[in-house]
DNA sequence: CAGAGATAGTTGACACTTCAACAAAGCGTG
DNA sequence: CACGCTTTGTTGAAGTGTCAACTATCTCTG
């Protein structure tokens, strides 16, 4: 925040840096695009898809799947009315709190969430789990915690406005 | 991509990707918006800037940004064209190949880098670098080096199509 | 129990990315 | 050297995300 003097990154440090950069752009990018073709689903539409087949009665409140993903409410708005027109979802108002919206997978989303899960599970073992010992890739979710937890912690909006 | 059974991730690989996800997208909107906010300019936008000072002359042809930044070549005039109208870069057509373009910095470019960079880089290590103890940062850098390794050379069309 | 403020969700405008089609220039082999 | 093929870069449309404004409902406090 305050101009004070900018402690560089190291070489190590920076060629890290951009190698998760680098890294991450294009395996979910790639991630993304074996779905869209093979399925016509979006790695974020699948995501939903799966924490709605996690849930109870294939239902879940609109706030929960914006939190749990970490999207936007709007994003999650949007999202899930694209996916409604597809038939993949159904809306309706929630009984308890009429504010509310619950999001259901409907049986078409359950089997596309069957073919597409086969997809990207195999992508994500090909391009990232099976490319590293289980070491490093154990270190890699002990920083990505770490990374969630600092930014939600230091910046509690972020489970609201976001 | 044959539909063989599926190898499923076991809990704890399941939880390491999710954390990947998440963490990764926190922390990309964190410092994107963290420059937006300071320096009304976005993290790809602070990329190109950060290649092209690294440049001699501060110059670099349009292929060569797409090249290192893995975008597409659509998607780096397109960004190029609003930096440009903002002032930060200008182009010219190359001497060499008349087909290419190369893209200078401008001072006015060169000022905000200046001034983007802290933030940048303050915002990096906060929410990042200085969490993780090296050890696990550096196997951070060896699993994404193999990710990006491995979608180069699977993918040998990244090189140009993207 | 009234009013203020918080929460759930949607909407529309705008920004950015992707994708396919395209023009212009270089390259390579007959 | 001419033809086809590749490469560079741009364009415009369609898709997706962000942001701010808005409605409706709920909750808390005096």
């Amino acid at each position: 925040m305050s101009p004070t003097e900018t402690r560089w990154l190291d070489a190590d440090q920076q060629a890290t840096w951009r190698a998760f950069i680098v890294g991450s752009t294009l395996l979910m990018d790639t991630l993304d695009r074996e779905l869209r073709q093979e399925h016509d689903i979006s790695l974020g539409e699948y995501e939903i898809l799966v924490r709605l087949s996690e849930s109870p009665d294939r239902t879940l409140r609109m706030a929960k799947i914006a939190e749990s993903m970490r999207h936007s409410r709007s994003r999650v708005t949007h999202t899930v009315s694209r996916m409604e027109k597809d038939g993949l979802i159904r809306r309706i108002a929630a009984t308890d709190d009429k504010r509310g919206v619950d999001a259901i997978m409907t049986d078409k989303g359950w089997e596309l969430l069957q073919a597409a899960a086969h997809t990207h599970v195999s992508g994500v073992r090909a391009h990232f789990v099976d490319l590293a010992d289980r070491a490093d890739y154990a270190a890699l979710g002990r920083v990505m915690n770490s990374v969630s937890d600092q930014l939600v912690a230091e910046n509690p909006t972020f489970e609201d406005i976001r």
